[in-house]
DNA sequence: ACATTTTACTACCGATCGTTAGTTAATGGT
DNA sequence: ACCATTAACTAACGATCGGTAGTAAAATGT
């Protein structure tokens, strides 16, 4: 407003709030909720657990924020892929390429942060449940809108997209497994390559 | 051998050690490993701490030994599926109907036990991950002949199978979270129609 | 009857869990 | 200079964690 950015009134945070968020979001990603302690945060992040608390209050509301962000996070990601596609059932070709790239990096090696939790918890702390259940619907809409894109126009029937929609979902959920379990670039591959089989045969 | 039961010398058990083991496995595969805690185990159980110490071991032995007994149990049943789906293309259909019935059912709500642990602790605890890797690499071999059943003789392709069986076995994990994640029976049922849709392409 | 063996049961261990009070340090406002 | 505000940092809290002595009880063997 006044040309300068007001900074805050008392003592500045020495360490960048986004940064950290990050850090403890991979341990987060990579171990599970319940066997990531605040010691374990304390000591990813070199920030001290006072600091952690005061900054983003407890385990569950510092894993809740978390999981806010990365869902917002996911979802402009799996938008692109989808929006990169582009139509047809080469869209999808190029969706499954696209997503080939991603699952081969270091970065997604655990699979989808939110769909672990919703696994990992929904036995014991149902106030997690949301946010997979949540992200699944999202994503779902995403890829049905890539998939009716495949069907030629005036022929879309609904119940085969909804049908193949299903399928891709299911397919998505047990790639995620896949991965998270440890499956080379050659099997990540493979996996693909098979959904890529099966796609064509919807032409 | 002489007649009659040879009887322990000591003081006998007052709990039925498969029984006890039965409970123990459903509240670890509803609540996972790092989420059930040994005293969970005893409400659960109603034996006491230091007899399931001095039956079963350690925290980690005992589930390394429910693992080992979900794992023969696990595979009876699907093998079992298998082997009353018959042959062709019609035996995968028979045996998705069959997998349909069993998760409808209670007693499979949580998913599979190996692939749940796999997915908790594989950023965690290493020590677990060879169960469900070898859990998936006998699933997917018992799968694959059910898969090759379904081809014509002498037109078998190898490398046909090996793709089918990839989407199948995706396809198994993912309808794992599926029904982890709550899904109901119609949603069970819309999934599995969606792979029985794919399937009819290989005739 | 007595010793041996195995289990049931109580009580407790040190370590780690998530969480918080209390103090020191660094900034902006007046 | 002084105050208000915010954060860094230390030190500890009670609870729970997995795990284990030590003792009482119930069976078999001789």
């Amino acid at each position: 407003m006044s040309g300068t950015n007001t900074r805050s009134r008392g003592r500045p945070r020495l360490f960048d709030e986004d940064a950290v968020l990050d850090e403890l979001t991979e341990l987060f990603w990579r171990k599970g909720y319940s066997q990531t302690s605040m010691a374990d945060l304390v000591e990813a992040s070199g920030v001290h657990k006072s600091s952690l608390y005061s900054t983003f209050g407890t385990k569950e509301e510092l894993f809740a924020k978390i999981l806010r962000r990365y869902f917002a996070g996911r979802m402009d990601m799996m938008s692109a892929l989808v929006d990169r596609a582009g139509p047809g059932v080469d869209g999808i070709h190029a969706f499954l390429e696209l997503l080939r790239s991603d699952l081969v990096s270091d970065s997604s090696q655990y699979g989808c942060l939110l769909v672990n939790t919703s696994s990992e918890l929904c036995g014991s702390a149902p106030g997690f449940e949301g946010f997979g259940v949540e992200f699944r619907k999202a994503l779902r809409e995403r890829l049905r809108a890539l998939i009716r894109q495949a069907e030629p126009d005036g022929i879309a029937d609904q119940r085969v997209t909804d049908q193949r929609t299903d399928l891709f979902m299911t397919f998505m959920l047990g790639l995620n497994l896949t991965v998270r379990g440890g499956a080379d670039e050659n099997e990540i591959g493979r996996v693909i390559d098979a959904m890529n089989a099966t796609v064509d045969t919807w032409r």
